[in-house]
RNA sequence: GGGCGCUUAGCUCAGUUGGUUCAGAGCACUUGGUUUACACCCAAGGGGUCAGGGGUUCGAAUCCCUUAGCGCCCACCA
């Protein structure tokens, strides 16, 4: 078979990707085998991939495919999520720039705009998935609205419902403005911003008195109901009982007085909002005020406004300001640090807003969630994020699940009369009217007569459910994939949705399947950039994956994205990385094609050093799985990458097919050959996570497969015993080919000049390597003497001495200076390790191993300086 | 305001229950090399008082305290 000279990664990935979907190697069926199973986290449906998705999926990938290699029936769920909010905003800002707004439309017709848009856009991100060779079970793609999917979410919230922990409530919740919805908690990110804190000065009712108090928030003193004092402040004891004026609207309202009130701060007097602000809310409600909300849905000021009506509320904020200042009432204007919320999705600050709004008591759900995760039932990696999950869990409020928005799950509440009351929970219309009819003993009711409930669900109310609802197992709880898939084994996902998704999950899951849906949680780090930013479009300092998949391979971006990544770090990338990464599939593809290339001749006879190389280097594979094994279980995956990175490059690259390779023009023996091609197979398996493409073609190319032979679906290498012996006396033999490689060079030694090595073999090292040793360092002849070589460059490896002759290349001022060093070196280590050796402490303390181990550093270190001296004493 | 974590070579990181007078790796760097698989290469090198200070110990990068810097999460002080 003739071989391609370059390699060309773009042809190989694409024929590869598509023989492996023919052959339906990433389709999982339930059967015999354990399964190993993972679901994806589900991106954005109208998402493009981004260098988060690519370490993602790379990492889910290197396990799916290295499960599957491992004889597990591994199945890798894909999906997409219908990411309410923000698709959504896609939608309503696509119409906008078409002229058309979306309120003019009635919610049928939106959402037919929102189907299409989902369906012109959506699993684009699927498909540059399978370019990064991600081996998902795409017969099982799912998408969160999805028939089925969608009846899971609906059935659980009526059960919810039914137990009591779903409920509406008339609550202080997080308005955005922006997509006019209510948000909930963990979708509100704290910043610090810069602000002014208003002193502004209150009239007080029949008296010629005033009072300051301090605000971050002058706009809403339209909603004032009253103002708050201090009971234990003297400073207002005269004020008690009497009231206020409101500035501008010229309202008396009540001095009210309450402990929550911190004196030290602004003014010790406070101007209380209930409709605006939460902590007012809870002070209105102790003393029974009024609540007066000014704010329309946008945010502007509605009719309680005044002449400020229709304008925004940070318009108003710096107009209402200039009035008071104007009128003689804004007594001063301070900086001010405070933490603004502000949207996760539309970054439009937060205001606190009373509605009547579903929710989920989560506390006894969260209880069997935490501990699973403090007993290790389901393991967190890194650890560390154990501590912040705890947190979160203990001290887990309900959450907010209805949002003001379409497109999404619309909530299963149907309403029959106007009263608060006056509403029935049911999967279906038909129950819901029958249920009504039981509720209110009105049989006449129709399904006409009742109205469902406008909101549709928080995005992650149906993500929680995934593990479980991608396999239907909320709908047939006991249905045969349900009970072989679940619990999965890992999941990959970032830091940042471990509440909002994660922690969910394990809830879901054990609230109804009474069990955990994933043994593993690996939190991948952010990826950033060289100056730590994070990578966004919006920053536009990511790269196009896409872009660096056709520059270097999906192998390559594969490489390059492990190389740096530990578990719960984040990710500097660099292009060069990559480069590194294209580097590496290179240099695996060279390999091959030297030894594609030999000749092969049954006529020759094995040379003794091959044997014993490629007893080394098997010894030295086998040596390698186990540390493989070490890493992939505690998911070190960059540990994982760099092990087998150096087995391939060094081990077998630099080390064996260097002592294996036959002379120039000349063939290789038969039995060497077929070694090392079963050792290249080998690699290839343990390869074949990383970089699956240049390993499956050259699988493919080493001999004729059969579809059931493809390397994806091969077995795992059988660990067997380790010769640790052989790979001891190789590590001396690999020393010894460096001290005569850094006298060629310090000599100038060309590599063709052949030399010659005499060996005083004090210690009787091993001479197994001998011949490896002459092939890899040119050598004429190697020989073994009693005494030291006069005239001759020498080195040592332990106690050994070895000796280059070589005419009036001695220089003994320079020999004796390198010999005299190495003596006082020598010496002074072995006077450390005398002098703890003479500590009774340490002898008395430490551990016998150690110890045995310091007293045969001695013995070296005499026997070295007896070596060192008697050579020191020939030279002079 | 509370909690957690980090600080080891120029860069990105390892360093297992404390045990060597060389604290490791990859990349980068320096020097030499057309040894025809690969210059995306080969070989040989340089480089760190393990953030600072204190303590425990026969022995500390590793355990404790402390200072400084950085990062993350959580939190309704106007």
């Amino acid at each position: 078979m003739s071989i391609v000279a370059k390699y060309d990664a773009k042809s190989v990935e694409e024929r590869w990707y598509a023989y492996w979907m023919e052959h339906n190697y990433f389709h999982s069926e339930v059967d015999e085998r354990e399964a190993y199973t993972i679901v994806i986290p589900p991106p954005n449906v109208t998402g493009v991939l981004h260098m988060g998705h690519m370490l993602n999926n790379t990492i889910q990938d290197v396990l799916i495919r290295r499960a599957r290699l491992k004889g597990y029936n591994a199945c890798w769920v894909p999906g997409t999520d219908h990411a309410s909010i923000a698709t959504e905003a896609k939608v309503v800002a696509k119409l906008k720039a078409d002229g058309i707004d979306k309120n003019d439309l009635t919610r049928p017709e939106f959402l037919e705009h929102a189907w299409e848009w989902t369906h012109k856009h959506g699993g684009i991100i699927l498909e540059q998935l399978k370019k990064l060779g991600a081996s998902c079970d795409w017969e099982r793609t799912a998408f969160t609205m999805d028939d089925n999917l969608s009846a899971s979410v609906i059935k659980v919230f009526v059960d919810l419902y039914n137990k009591g922990l779903v409920y509406r409530g008339y609550r202080m919740v997080n308005w955005d403005p922006e997509a006019q919805t209510t948000l909930s908690d963990e979708e509100v990110i704290h910043e610090e911003r810069q602000g002014n804190l208003y002193y502004i000065q209150y009239a007080i009712e029949g008296s010629t008195e005033t009072l300051t108090i301090a605000t971050t928030r002058p706009e809403t003193i339209m909603g004032d109901t009253a103002i708050c004092i201090n009971p234990n402040d003297e400073r207002f004891t005269h004020l008690k009982g009497k009231k206020a004026i409101v500035p501008i609207v010229n309202r008396a309202i009540p001095i009210i007085e309450d402990e929550y009130v911190d004196v030290e701060f602004g003014t010790g007097c406070l101007k209380v909002t209930p409709a605006h602000d939460p902590n007012d809310k809870v002070l209105g409600d102790a003393h029974g005020l009024e609540v007066i909300d000014i704010f329309n849905d946008d945010a502007t000021l509605n009719d309680f406004g005044l002449h400020y009506k229709g304008k925004d509320r940070f318009v108003v904020r710096k107009e209402i300001a200039k009035e008071l200042d104007t009128l003689g009432l804004l007594v001063k204007t301070e900086t001010h640090l405070n933490k603004v919320g502000t949207s996760e999705r539309t970054k439009a600050v937060i205001e606190p807003k009373l509605s009547d709004q579903w929710f989920l008591n989560m506390k006894d759900l969260a209880k069997p969630a935490l501990d699973a995760v403090l007993e290790n039932d389901v393991n967190l990696v890194p650890e560390k994020f154990i501590n912040t999950y705890k947190h979160w869990m203990e001290n887990v409020r309900d959450w907010n699940i209805s949002r003001q928005l379409w497109w999404g799950h619309q909530i299963p509440v149907y309403y029959y009369g106007t009263g608060k009351e006056d509403f029935v929970v049911a999967e279906t219309i038909e129950e819901a009217l029958l249920l009504a009819k039981d509720k209110t003993g009105n049989a006449e009711l129709t399904v006409s007569d009742l109205t469902q409930d406008p909101d549709a669900l928080d995005t992650w109310f149906s993500s929680w459910l995934w593990p479980i609802s991608v396999f239907n197992g909320i709908l047939e709880p006991d249905n045969k994939e349900i009970n072989y898939y679940y619990p999965t084994n890992d999941l990959v996902t970032a830091p940042e949705i471990l509440f909002f998704w994660v922690a969910r999950m394990i809830i879901a899951g054990f609230e109804y399947r009474k069990e955990k849906p994933f043994k593993n949680v690996y939190l991948t780090g952010i990826v950033r950039d060289k100056q730590r930013r994070k990578m966004s479009k919006s920053l536009g300092n990511s790269p196009d994956p896409l872009d660096l998949i056709n520059q270097y391979g999906a192998d390559g971006i594969r490489v390059g994205m492990l190389l740096s990544s530990p578990a719960g770090n984040d990710l500097m990338f660099e292009e060069d990385l990559c480069k590194q990464g294209s580097g590496f599939v290179n240099k695996i593809w060279n390999a091959f094609k030297l030894i594609k290339g030999w000749e092969i001749a049954d006529t020759i006879p094995q040379p003794a050093s091959s044997v014993i190389a490629l007893d080394w280097y098997t010894a030295k594979f086998q040596q390698t799985l186990v540390q493989l094994e070490e890493a992939y279980e505690k998911y070190r995956m960059s540990d994982a990458l760099m092990i087998t990175y150096k087995l391939i490059w060094d081990d077998f690259c630099s080390w064996l097919l260097e002592m294996i390779k036959p002379a120039y023009q000349s063939p290789i023996d038969r039995k060497t050959y077929t070694r090392v091609i079963a050792l290249l197979e080998d690699n290839l398996k343990v390869l074949h996570p990383f970089v699956p493409f240049i390993t499956e073609e050259i699988w493919q190319q080493i001999a004729e497969r059969t579809p059931d032979e493809a390397l994806i679906i091969a077995t795992w290498p059988v660990q067997e015993s380790i010769d640790k012996t052989l790979i001891a006396d190789f590590d001396i033999a690999a020393e010894v080919v460096s001290g005569i490689r850094t006298i060629r060079k310090q000599k100038n030694i060309s590599f063709k000049e052949t030399i010659a090595l005499s060996v005083l073999n004090s210690d009787g090292s091993s001479t197994t390597f001998d011949t490896v040793i002459s092939k890899l360092v040119n050598l004429s002849e190697l020989t073994y003497v009693t005494s030291k070589v006069e005239g001759a460059l020498s080195f040592r490896v332990k106690a050994n001495e070895y000796f280059i002759p070589m005419e009036g290349a001695i220089n003994v001022e320079d020999e004796v200076k390198k010999l005299t060093e190495e003596l006082t070196y020598t010496e002074g280590f072995l006077k450390s390790v005398q002098k703890k050796l003479q500590n009774e402490r340490f002898v008395n303390n430490a551990p016998e191993q150690v110890i045995t181990n310091e007293r045969k550093k001695e013995a070296d270190a005499v026997a070295k300086i007896e070596t060192l001296k008697s050579s020191l004493a020939g030279l002079q």
